[in-house]
DNA sequence: CTTTAAAGTGAGTAATCACTCACTAATGAG
DNA sequence: CTCATTAGTGAGTGATTACTCACTTTAAAG
């Protein structure tokens, strides 16, 4: 059981299915946009530079992208959908309806696959943490579709595992709040304060879980 | 002793001292930058556009400041700053150094004080978060000046609890890390992802505290 | 080989950028 | 009032911007 679901976390690792159809050249055209993006922001990089960068002509970015715009929104996308697909797909309800698997195994699971997934897509994420803001199509994505989606399903696991005695009374909203306040805390320590860092995960992703197990632990007078 | 502490405190709210020496114009631009910094970002704000909400010729904001960035700049130090100002001062030394001081005592008016401090100053931070990985000297007076102080001083209050069995045994920094990560999901979820949500503060910074103080109590067998 | 569509090019363009400068207005000390 | 310093102005500047377009190259199907 641990295993399938180690299976189909892995599955979602993967950005693009096989960068289909795209030639070389719009394949270099990404990268660079992608590198240089991370590096000084979409707004202070000029296309010109990406070009420079790919090794084509300014034109050839307006072929495949009708607008800067449009390329930024092309590189951010996917990365957001599948960035929170775990938690949107049908296949967790039933992943977690098992009624064997324990929430600190789900913890677990959710922050070694996740940690994967941002440490093999940073620069990427950066990007999107950086422009969610400042584009308001990408933040109405986030807020109307993909939050609601996430935090419904996540909000309904937390509530089983409250029902079954392993958490504490207290909102979902909060004991929601507070659990991935614990993971993205180490995720964004990890892979954006200190990335440099020799970071041991496996125990860092013991220590989190245990602070956060006995930090919603229902209290024992 | 307690009461001192939040005064002490509540005098690290202000920004700046009375906005010394600045002519109405002068102050005008600043309110303008950091409304358009905060809704559209550094890089995509024009000086033009500065000068026409501050209702000044674009002429006098270069009278007061060399370059744009140096707009910026004048912005962001002051924040930057007073945001860790409660973690650098020798004060913060002899306030913990009373014996009779709790752990849960200190988080409390520490996440208290600074979430009224985010609140405060709120578009000024959000300016300083967005603008800081593109700037490589805000990047090293965090990194090499604030953090060192900071992180330093933390660590030995941090194992000062710790050698007085309040705190698991564990490497300080971690403990820091996931103390930090709490209070600051907090004040992050609370000032930038939903800040139009009724808050109860007096109620969800207790949660917090409740939260790190049973995640990082000693374990007992 | 021929044809056709897509990929790729780079000089060109109008708009906008941060910043300058020669100038006027306001202020405050002697 | 006089004068000197600072504050404020806005037209002007060269550089850079995102984007276009008429053109060439590539490649695969018929």
């Amino acid at each position: 059981m641990a295993e399938e679901m180690e299976q189909w976390l892995s599955s979602l690792l993967r950005l693009t299915d096989e960068e289909e159809k795209m030639t070389e050249k719009q394949i270099k055209i990404i990268q660079a946009a992608v590198d240089i993006f991370a590096d000084k922001g979409y707004a202070s990089t000029s296309t010109s530079e990406i070009a420079q960068r790919a090794g084509v002509a300014e034109g050839t970015i307006f072929r495949h992208y009708k607008t800067k715009k449009d390329l930024l929104l092309s590189i951010i996308a996917p990365v957001m959908s599948k960035l929170v697909a775990p938690f949107v797909l049908r296949d967790l309800h039933q992943v977690l309806d098992t009624e064997y698997e324990r929430f600190e195994d789900f913890l677990r699971a959710m922050m070694r696959n996740r940690l994967e997934f941002v440490v093999k897509h940073a620069p990427i994420v950066k990007i999107m943490l950086h422009e969610i803001p400042f584009h308001p199509e990408l933040q109405s994505q986030f807020k109307e579709q993909l939050f609601p989606q996430v935090g419904e399903r996540l909000k309904r696991i937390i509530t089983h595992f409250q029902s079954r005695g392993d958490l504490i009374e207290m909102p979902p909203f909060a004991l929601l709040r507070m659990s991935v306040s614990a993971i993205m805390g180490y995720i964004f320590t990890r892979c954006y304060l200190f990335p440099e860092h020799d970071w041991n995960d496996q125990e860092e992703i013991e220590r989190v879980v245990n602070f956060i197990m006995h930090g919603l632990a229902p209290r024992k007078e």
